[in-house]
DNA sequence: TTCATTCGACGACAGCTGTCGTAAATCGGC
DNA sequence: GCCGATTTACGACAGCTGTCGTCGAATGAA
């Protein structure tokens, strides 16, 4: 069971949040049904990421009463953090410092917001 | 001169950072000797990556002394914070504290870069 | 002017993504 | 066991990316 490959797109990340918020794990008719909700899409355009996913190993699936139900092969943390830490090795060399200056500058951070960061930073 | 389209890769950004070090633009040659510094690349490709990034309105150019030279048409702020901010839309539900979350979770910042951030959000 | 060098436009290619349709396999009800 | 419905596999497509080569145009030295 190897590592996933490469990296995710925003409409694979979708697809691993509903399943990770889904213990059971989630048949492709379920997470089309889900999808729904935001895009309107078709049903086989979902297989079809789904399977992507699969192949790549970010995903694992095992066959329930005749259907195969999906579940993130990586858990929600880990993953999150491997993008993060990719990203902002990619675009801020790596210095998160730097990464949240640019996103005070952009002006668009609410008072809250700004609160639990440095609570996130003075406390533990 | 309307924005920029769409957003950027790695490799592309690799270009824009040159040209923000380099306040009177950069020919493609000296684009293409400056990443050669770090992959080993055609300078066709280097010619087609800015050649593209100059039709999405990502460069403007100049013609001088029979050589066109490059600049960035939007400053690095700017770019940076747009980046960061759609970053932390498409994956952490627009919440840079989630985003810091992950990144501390990943337990490989310095204390460096934490302290840095602290003074960051205590400061102004 | 001529000619070698540089520069730039363009096209090509594979790989990936999101999108979808068709066809085959599977399943449940009768 | 058969049939209609669901589920899955597969292939197709356009668009983008990074990669590169070719060819014509521009340039400058002799």
């Amino acid at each position: 069971m190897p590592d996933p490959d490469g990296s995710l797109t925003p409409a694979q990340f979708e697809i691993l949040q509903l399943l990770w918020d889904s213990p059971g794990g989630l048949s492709v008719a379920e997470i089309w049904e889900a999808v729904r909700g935001d895009r309107d899409v078709s049903r086989t355009t979902v297989l079809n990421l789904v399977d992507r996913l699969e192949k790549r190993n970010w995903l694992t699936r095992e066959k329930i009463e005749g259907v195969f139900r999906y579940s993130a092969a990586m858990d929600r943390r880990t993953t999150e953090s491997q993008l993060a830490e990719s990203f902002v090795g990619e675009f801020f060399d790596g210095s998160p410092s730097s990464f949240v200056l640019s996103l005070l500058g952009s002006g668009r951070i609410s008072k809250a917001e700004l609160r639990r960061l440095r609570e996130l930073l003075n406390d533990p």
